[in-house]
RNA sequence: GGCCCGUUCGUCUAGAGGCCUAGGAUACAUGGUUCUCAUCCAUGCGACACGGGUUCAAAUCCCGUACGGGCUACCA
């Protein structure tokens, strides 16, 4: 009996641009199913194409990792018995690996130059076969290898492809499938200039690194064949790959920039909550059960399979995205959403940086009333900035104000109510315990407090109060709130007006009720 | 063109021969709650691509067609 093997998986990024919704999703699953097997996940960064390769990409990278909290046991930062764990430091075991095969058989030197090979492709193409490599330097002798190097060419090396077998692969996501390998092209491992290539790089890593299962998307799948092709010819066992469909944009393509921002971090940047992302992009091509979409991340792990994720190419959907930003909005601990939409609320100056340390509580408070009515951070700012500066109001509150002649005179018995009533002082000014007191919003299912125990009144006696009013006035009590709504934050929606009221502090409503009734 | 894969409400999906007059979510519509908005609740709208088989029975199995996607680099 052999030793039971741990599952090692791995997301191998090439850090040539930001980290996008479709490695994303392919980090992911390959991520929960590490830790569903009780295996180890590592980052591996596959950066042999000098060219394109930088260092702000792999800086991305690492902070989408971090942001949509994937851990990675190995990698970057992190250092692990495998390394190293950039390619572009593995070269002298590639060079080891290369030297193996090649004097094997298993490879051979190839003198073409790029032109050469695209002439002999387009020959095929024009005969109607399939355009690929002629395989001129397959069965070179040694003389006539001689030859081509001392007239100074320089070798690529190929992988040499058994020329007529079916081969059976048992993949993971797309089950059984026959490939005729004379369909395979005999591909390029080393570069003439002797960089290795992706599929040689990576089935080296994979092996040196005891990948066991490999999730990536299909567009890998003839890779995926190259790939155990070589494993064969090392005499080594593969990893189990699972190629997965690709995520679509609305047009059903591949997704794309037209269709939505693609890289992670802009929805950072965007005010999307980052467990709402993690959870969405889990959903495209893989469901939780059969009627809940809404989960954490241990809880995919508890109930994540690779045979599991989807056959056919998910939409993406931003609607959804929103939703379920919403989603963890309203679900979010309210400490957690002051500090998520702060950065949001001081780029756009709603509130005074200095309030966040001064009165904690009555940011709490202000956040938690409008906890319902966002779903990305940016939405919370527009919704603060009337607590801290007098409004100017809006076409709807400019209605409710002249609707009734005799608003100016309803406002004014209201300021009048309100200078006579125990309420907050406003912002800046000390609130005592009033924000501690009243965890806003109100529920209008409670009871009526007792208003001798609170230093004030709280929005439920406020209320109360403006409902008498409204009976002394004859008036509806909505014919009252509506002008007061408008006078107090120049709007005609928002949180339970008497939370507003509270909120606002004395000061600042017999301000703008006196700037009203004139 | 060749090779490979896929196809359930607009979208994400549940469904692994009878539990399906196909379930959930989103979106949309209507109604309810409320001082507004939002939330919340209720209801509605809406799909097994098509055609053949196999079977007592098919969304589920097989074949074909159509449509969609991927690959076809000295990129990953």
């Amino acid at each position: 009996m052999s030793a039971p093997v741990t599952p090692r998986l791995r997301f191998a990024p090439s850090p040539t641009g930001p980290l996008h919704i479709g490695g994303a999703r392919t980090a992911i699953y390959n991520w929960a199913a590490a830790r569903a097997l009780g295996g180890r996940f590592l980052l591996r960064i596959e950066d042999t194409d000098q060219a394109r390769s930088t260092k702000a990409s792999l800086e991305n990278i690492l902070e989408s990792f971090r942001w949509l909290g994937l851990d990675w046991d190995e990698g970057p930062e992190h250092g692990g018995d495998f390394g190293p764990y950039f390619q572009s430091e593995r070269l002298d075991i590639y060079a080891r690996y290369g030297a193996r095969l090649l004097a094997s058989g298993h490879a051979y030197e190839c003198f073409c130059t790029s032109e050469e090979v695209e002439a002999g492709r387009e020959a095929l193409k024009a005969a109607g076969r399939s355009p690929m490599y002629d395989r001129r330097c397959r069965d070179l002798s040694d003389a006539q290898r001689e030859e081509l190097r001392g007239s100074g060419r320089v070798a690529s090396l190929r992988f040499r492809m058994p020329l007529d077998e079916d081969l059976t692969v048992h993949d993971l996501g797309k089950g059984q499938v026959v490939v005729n390998l004379r369909e395979v092209d005999d591909w390029v491992m080393v570069r003439a200039g002797g960089m290795p290539l992706y599929n040689f790089a990576c089935v080296v890593d994979d092996l040196e690194m005891g990948i066991t299962h490999v999730v990536r998307g299909e567009e890998h799948f003839v890779n995926g064949v190259k790939q155990l092709v070589m494993f064969r010819a090392l005499g080594q066992p593969a990893p189990q790959y699972a190629h997965i469909p690709l995520i679509l944009g609305k047009d059903g393509k591949k997704l794309s920039k037209r269709d939505a921002s693609t890289a992670v971090l802009d929805y950072r940047d965007h005010g999307y909550s980052a467990d709402a992302v993690f959870n969405y992009i889990a959903l495209l091509g893989w469901s939780f059960s059969g009627d809940q979409d809404l989960f954490t991340r241990d809880e995919m792990v508890a109930r994540f399979a690779i045979p599991d994720i989807g056959k056919s190419g998910a939409k993406f959907d931003e609607e959804k995205l929103q939703w379920m930003a919403g989603e963890y909005v309203r679900r979010a601990a309210i400490d957690d959403l002051v500090a998520w939409t702060k950065p949001f609320v001081l780029a756009a100056g709603a509130v005074p940086e200095s309030a966040y340390a001064s009165h904690p509580d009555l940011l709490r408070n202000l956040v938690r009333c409008n906890q319902e009515r966002i779903r990305l951070f940016p939405e919370l700012p527009p919704k603060l900035g009337y607590y801290f500066t007098d409004p100017e109001p809006d076409d709807a509150a400019r209605k409710n104000l002249a609707k009734f002649p005799d608003a100016p005179q309803w406002l004014a018995a209201y300021a009048e109510l309100l200078g006579d009533s125990a309420i907050p002082p406003s912002y800046p000014k000390d609130r005592g315990d009033a924000d501690r007191v009243a965890v806003l919003p109100t529920d209008r299912n409670a009871s009526l407090p007792d208003r001798s125990a609170v230093p004030f009144l709280l929005p439920a006696h406020l209320e109360e109060d403006a409902r008498a009013l409204a009976d002394r006035l004859g008036i509806k009590f909505g014919n009252l709130v509506h002008p007061l709504r408008a006078a107090l934050t120049g709007t005609d929606k928002g949180p339970g007006l008497f939370d507003i009221v509270y909120l606002l502090g004395r000061e600042r409503c017999l301000a703008r009720l006196s700037a009203s009734s004139r």
